[in-house]
DNA sequence: GAAACTCACGCAATCGATTGCATTGAACTC
DNA sequence: GAGTTCAATGCAATCGATTGCGTGAGTTTC
């Protein structure tokens, strides 16, 4: 049996001040309305006594728990480990914890609802826009929890959100890749329950038949956004026969499974097929050759999502007209392409 | 201002199935205490109105918030967020939720304490060796407050531990160039806070003596786990005229930097030094040349770890005998490494 | 048939912080 | 100097779930 600390509360800072526990609350959340000399007599009690308050008690009585929830479909990822690390920075600076559920590591039954409804978090970050729309309606999404949905796209429009042009993004790297004198391009694309991979998709389709290019449907393979799935990508399209001069793959990740998928095939990047990725996680500058990618403002997403969602729980934005913010994602040119003859 | 949904208590529970709220609590803690009968009904009851406990109140009760406390330096980095994920679903199967602290992203002067003692986490696990020992006395590790170091090894040796053999782990990879023909070898170390760092560079320098080689200066350069360092510290060692054959560095990420430096100086890896990495991450099979590193058991630690705190906090194990697990890392020879001659 | 016992459940106190309202005493007004 | 105002502080209810203790009904025992 673990000896329990004897943890001061309110009442003994309030004892060891010789003021009521009202008083000393005071001091901790409105010091104006107390009397300087009462003020610094209890000020001297909660360091004497050690007093940290109870977030349990506080939190019962205040109904919030200065905690947000953090759902992503795979924290392990570094593409969404950079975001957290932004959530956490920009929640801890308002005072806010984080709690994390990661869809991988959770037991799917108790999943999001039993996190919320239950003041352990007074508002979700949803980096997730595989949750269907009911789900949401579920988590409340529609009444009154607030909610912000970031990075991937919610299917739900009412839903506040913070993101980046996806398609524009997707269109931006055909456009360059044509730029480039190619012709033959290939997609890798990532799962498709992703509204974001759905969005890339579509903004390849649209800009090659822009550019009236032809779509090969055995260049376009849908991937899982691991680099794995990138190799086996590529694999599949030597077997086909016949090679794209250019492939734009939907994560970083996928793309070095690509890269390295060429080079087992006897094929050179850029040389023979040049290669564009997305999101620059931090080893696309570091790899060999350093990927060509569309830079994503991670820590951004992850802060101005952080920031509106506070704002909504401390009543500054009205839910009624949904914010929607979207960032813009810049491609950042390196040395896995090259133009063309 | 948002609206406020009506969340269901456990009294509006009890007077829907016309119980006293005594016993719909009973019936969802321990349900053999309630007749069948009104089992069922509470049960309906509680479906029908949509409850979901308040966790504030239960904590505030029971004093305990089901929810641990994850402190780690660094949460973007790629070698902890599969840790992360790990611990969450692990946590997750037993009922708790997983609070994360980034010490970059957190306010450094609410840093830990703020979140214990207040009845927000039960327990800390502790991925940051470099807290000092006054601090974890702080934390109340050696006042019963539950707490497990891991991965990264604590000053305090009456702290619960899940580590790796960091010294023996890296006298192992001296052995391993040694046994390819290498005798000048060097190594790109970590941040000297973290006590791994210390252990790793210790084995490297304990295995070179045991092998009567030469522990040149110039080729142990510092650096800091990032990708950067790694490349910093090759230009240093070109800059210092002569280069070793085989370098270790003492994580994937500065072994990456390493290997662009390399390239960046005319030189191939392996053809002209050979590179060890340590951790195992992703990318380091994927890398090219794919690296040689050791593999670190990351889910294994966090699993482990998250366990040994579930356990510690329920009372199955004594704050006495503070428990010692040593997990075995385990060399991955790849394509960074070559035998010499 | 009464005592002893068991089972199912309700009553009410409790956890610790917050806050509307009441109280006190001092300062100020005419 | 009596009345008014105001600042500072205390009192006590409240948030929602848990649990020791008590009660009443039903069952068993001799």
């Amino acid at each position: 049996m673990a000896v329990t600390r004897k943890i001061p509360t309110i009442q003994d800072v309030a004892r060891h001040a010789q003021v009521s526990a009202a008083t000393v609350s005071r001091v901790l959340s409105s010091p104006e309305r107390v009397s300087e000399t009462t003020r610094k007599r209890v000020e001297e009690a909660v360091r004497a006594t050690g007093y940290t308050i109870n977030q349990a008690a506080r939190s019962l009585r205040m109904r919030s728990a200065r905690t947000l929830l953090l759902a992503a479909p795979d924290v392990g990822n570094p593409f969404y480990s950079t975001i957290v690390e932004a959530v956490i920075g920009t929640a801890g600076q308002h005072g806010y914890g984080v709690l994390v559920a990661s869809r991988l590591g959770d037991d799917p039954n108790r999943w999001l609802s039993d996190y919320l409804n239950s003041n352990r978090a007074d508002g979700l970050l949803l980096f997730d826009g595989s949750l269907d729309t009911s789900r949401l309606h579920d988590l409340g999404g529609a009444e009154g929890l607030p909610l912000v949905a970031a990075y991937d796209e919610p299917p739900d429009p009412a839903v506040h959100s913070v993101l980046i042009d996806n398609r524009e993004a997707a269109r931006r790297v055909v456009q360059f890749l044509h730029g480039l004198g190619h012709r033959q391009i290939g997609h890798v694309s990532g799962l498709s329950r992703n509204q974001s991979t759905n969005e890339r998709l579509l903004g390849f389709e649209t800009e090659m038949r822009a550019l009236g290019l032809k779509i090969v449907p055995e260049w376009v393979v849908p991937g899982i956004y691991n680099m794995e799935s990138g190799l086996g990508a590529v694999r599949k399209m030597v077997a086909s026969g016949h090679m794209p001069t250019a492939i734009f793959a939907a994560n970083d990740e996928m793309a070095i499974g690509v890269i390295r998928g060429l080079r087992e095939a006897g094929l050179s990047c850029p040389g023979d097929v040049s290669v564009v990725g997305f999101d620059d996680i931090a080893v696309a500058s570091y790899y060999d050759p350093a990927i060509t990618t569309m830079h994503q403002p991670r820590e951004a997403i992850g802060r101005i999502a952080t920031e509106a969602l506070i704002e909504i729980i401390e009543g500054d934005v009205s839910e009624e007209r949904p914010r929607h913010v979207m960032l813009k994602s810049e491609l950042v040119v390196r040395d896995s392409t090259r133009r063309l003859g």
